[in-house]
DNA sequence: CCGTATCCACCATGATACTG
DNA sequence: CAGTATCATGGTGGATACGG
């Protein structure tokens, strides 16, 4: 039995679910965790994203990386071929990520 | 299946990554749906959920009751008390939130 | 191809005080 | 008790241009 009640009560406390927030709470985090389901380049994630600014999009895989969800991999011999994956710890995200989804299509969408 | 690669890919279009992320990315929302798992009164939830400002802390509640994950009632006869309670579409996050939990205490925590 | 460097606007959040 | 009214602020994300 998961004790959410006690982590999250009390005031203040670093809880779980503010602690996710943090993380997964930024614009284009959970697009790109999403997208990583298989390994992507740099390019192909921009395209897939969307419109984003390069600077912000960056950001959010430096962070990402440094939280060791994605790992970057850039190819010694290509220099220009860079490629993101994610990290066990990202991918455990996925079927979290799937029932939200799953919940969006069934409230959100007609 | 969930077709959740169509539903993402293309650029820019309504995906629901995207639009969860719009929904409960705000601060204190994931708290507030949690705490919610039983209903409150507004004070309990302002002591649960710790340190916030009054009017951000409205703000949440009135933008979550207006996309109809919770529900205010207000007793007729005892105007000020007011109760808070997730309607069904809410209560369906909550499964969600247990995982989100059980990761981040899984990943987050020693 | 994969970024970095600047600069800037906006809006989310907070602090504080007050009220039906 | 359950909010509303103001005002301040900072940092998130965007636009644009440039570089190894």
């Amino acid at each position: 039995m998961l004790s959410i009640a006690n982590t999250t009560s009390g005031a203040g406390g670093a809880c779980p679910v503010s602690a996710v927030t943090r993380l997964l709470g930024s614009r284009w985090t959970m697009q790109l965790i999403h997208h990583l389901r298989q390994p992507r380049r740099y390019s192909e994630l921009q395209a897939l994203v969307g419109e984003v600014n390069p600077a912000t999009f960056t950001q959010r895989l430096r962070f990402l990386e440094q939280q060791e969800l994605i790992m970057r991999h850039e190819d010694p011999e290509h220099a220009r071929h860079v490629e993101y994956a994610l990290t066990p710890k990202g991918r455990e995200l996925l079927p979290i990520l799937d029932a939200l989804a799953a919940w969006a299509q069934k409230w959100l969408l007609v």
